[in-house]
RNA sequence: GGCCCCUUCGUCUAGUGGUCCAGGACAUUUGGUUCUCAUCCAAAAGAUCGCGGGUUCGACUCCCGCAGGGGUCACCA
């Protein structure tokens, strides 16, 4: 049997966005689980629509998500070179073979007829067929015309590996253009070339390629190629869920999730549910896992929208999974600038405080900064308390006087403050729901904050208490 | 407009003729976990399985029609 193989072929227009992600990450994973070769490939043919810079944020993107990838334009191959734009020769060797099976013939109109030809279909309300207007006596191909492949209109019924059985009829075959005016192949007649040169064994594309699959089941006949396994992927649609996820409409570039301090490994498994699952009631898949039990045929036919909910619980879910030290190389760029002072030892115990509410790391800051600075005194805190509100001033300052005095002695660790809180809850004789909300706010000046003793235990005595008296001072 | 594909809780989905008056997860709501936020735990609410016909003893599951959505009809991929 054939090794597997199979190829991730974007063309260099732009970044990645998690539709464009998903087919990789397929394509990777039927290879990866059968133990065969995944291949990035290049397919720059349009040299209009090029965006400088593209290629390496093609590459990064894989990179940071981890989709390594075995032949590619910048690590060669066997079957170099995997960029189109240096492959013309083998598009003009399979053209020149079409040619002279009289399955190829120039184009002799020029644009703005073709343009007319399909405005009247349209206007008729027809679809547009060039066959229709196919010229009896074409000149010779100079390579100054576009190349069409002369097609032989028939009915299909193949098998698309999550699709199913998939039927249609003569009617949409059409000579469509193998190599255009200025010398480059189309993507139709380039992406059957390459493949069947680099041996891929399964073509993984969106499903936009659906209904021009027939003319490429006409044009592998023609070249006497077998097809490869073709597998449509089902859209990933935009949160409204009207239209296929675009850039155009605000689709995120995957690194910029990265950069937000979305985990790859979470990005990978939420993109694989996205359209794919076992048929168990399993959510979480390690990559390992992904690539023991992913399978084509239980790819899902229909579109889904993008949760970004859904993306932000599963990250969480990861980052809670993580080992401190992990976790904690991980957070390097995100710090507060505040924790610029501040060693490791007392970062890692900040982020320990932390970690289980942290969703993605672009939060870290707003979790944090009060552990690193003293955040300014904010009154709406006691005010819009409702526990709190109800006291007067003298009454809060008696009870933080009380926690002062307490405090002085305690060596801070969690276990000590904890039993001193509590002999505080009754010497006030006050619920934690006022006493330690008191503490917490004097303490943190933070809407929300870890546990209290945990909180102050890393805080340390001098900072602690120097708060209380600011609190103090301003009641 | 022609052709093709799709259609289960708000969202991602399980389900391949009976075990489904439909299960899980996210989100939502409620309660508990000595304060907040979060975690964790428990619970609630949420889908007449797009609609209408068949086939069958029996259909979310098979067939037909319709509707809605998406895609495509480029010298773009």
């Amino acid at each position: 049997m054939k090794p597997v193989r199979t190829r991730f072929a974007p063309s260099p227009t732009g970044f990645l966005h998690v539709g464009g992600i998903r087919t990789a990450l397929f394509a990777w994973l039927v290879a990866r689980q059968a133990g065969g070769q995944f291949i990035l490939r290049f397919e720059d043919t349009d040299k209009k629509r090029e965006v400088e810079g593209a290629r390496e944020h093609l590459i990064k993107s894989l990179r940071d998500l981890g989709l390594e990838y075995d032949e590619g334009p910048d690590i060669g191959g066997p079957y170099a070179p995997y960029t189109q734009s240096e492959r013309l020769e083998s598009y003009q060797r399979w053209a020149q073979r079409l040619i002279e099976a009289g399955r190829a013939y120039a184009d002799p109109y020029t644009p703005e007829q073709v343009q007319g030809f399909r405005e009247a279909a349209q206007a008729a309300k027809q679809p547009f067929l060039y066959r229709n207007h196919r010229p009896e006596n074409p000149p010779a191909w100079d390579g100054s015309q576009p190349l069409r492949f002369k097609a032989e209109p028939k009915a299909y019924t193949r098998t698309d590996a999550v699709m199913g059985e998939l039927t249609t009829g003569p009617e949409v075959i059409d000579d469509f253009v193998l190599i255009k005016s200025d010398g480059y192949p189309t993507y139709n007649f380039a992406h059957i070339v390459d493949d069947a040169e680099m041996e891929i064994t399964h073509v993984m594309r969106g499903q936009e390629f659906l209904s021009s699959t027939p003319n490429y089941l006409n044009l592998y006949e023609a070249l006497g190629l077998e097809a490869p396994i073709l597998a449509h992927l089902p859209h990933i649609m935009n949160e409204a869920g009207n239209k296929k996820l675009g850039k155009r409409d605000g689709a995120k570039d995957v690194l910029d999730y990265i950069r937000d301090g979305y985990l790859p490994e979470a990005m990978i498994n939420f993109i694989a549910s996205m359209g794919w699952n076992d048929g168990t009631e399993q959510e979480i898949f390690t990559r390992d896992e992904l690539i023991a039990k992913f399978s084509l045929d239980h790819v899902q036919r229909s579109g889904a929208r993008f949760d970004e909910r859904r993306l932000e619980w599963m990250n969480g879910a990861y980052i809670r999974e993580l080992a401190l030290d992990d976790l904690f190389d991980r957070v390097t760029d995100f710090w507060p600038p505040e924790a610029a002072d501040y060693d490791d030892d007392y970062r890692k115990k900040v982020l320990g405080l932390i970690q289980e509410r942290l969703k993605f790391f672009t939060e870290l800051p707003q979790l944090t900064t009060f552990f690193f600075a003293d955040l300014p005194l904010n009154p709406e805190l006691i005010a819009g308390n409702k526990q709190l509100k109800k006291f007067d001033a003298s009454e809060l300052g008696n009870w933080l006087e009380q926690t002062k005095a307490s405090l002085l002695d305690s060596d801070f660790s969690v276990g000590d403050l904890t039993d001193r809180l509590n002999a505080l809850l009754e010497a006030t004789g006050q619920k934690p729901g006022v006493l330690f909300s008191l503490i917490r706010i004097a303490t943190t000046q933070a809407p929300a904050s870890p546990g209290l003793a945990d909180t102050m235990a890393v805080l340390g005595r001098d900072r602690t208490l120097a708060r209380i008296d600011a609190q103090l001072s301003k009641l």
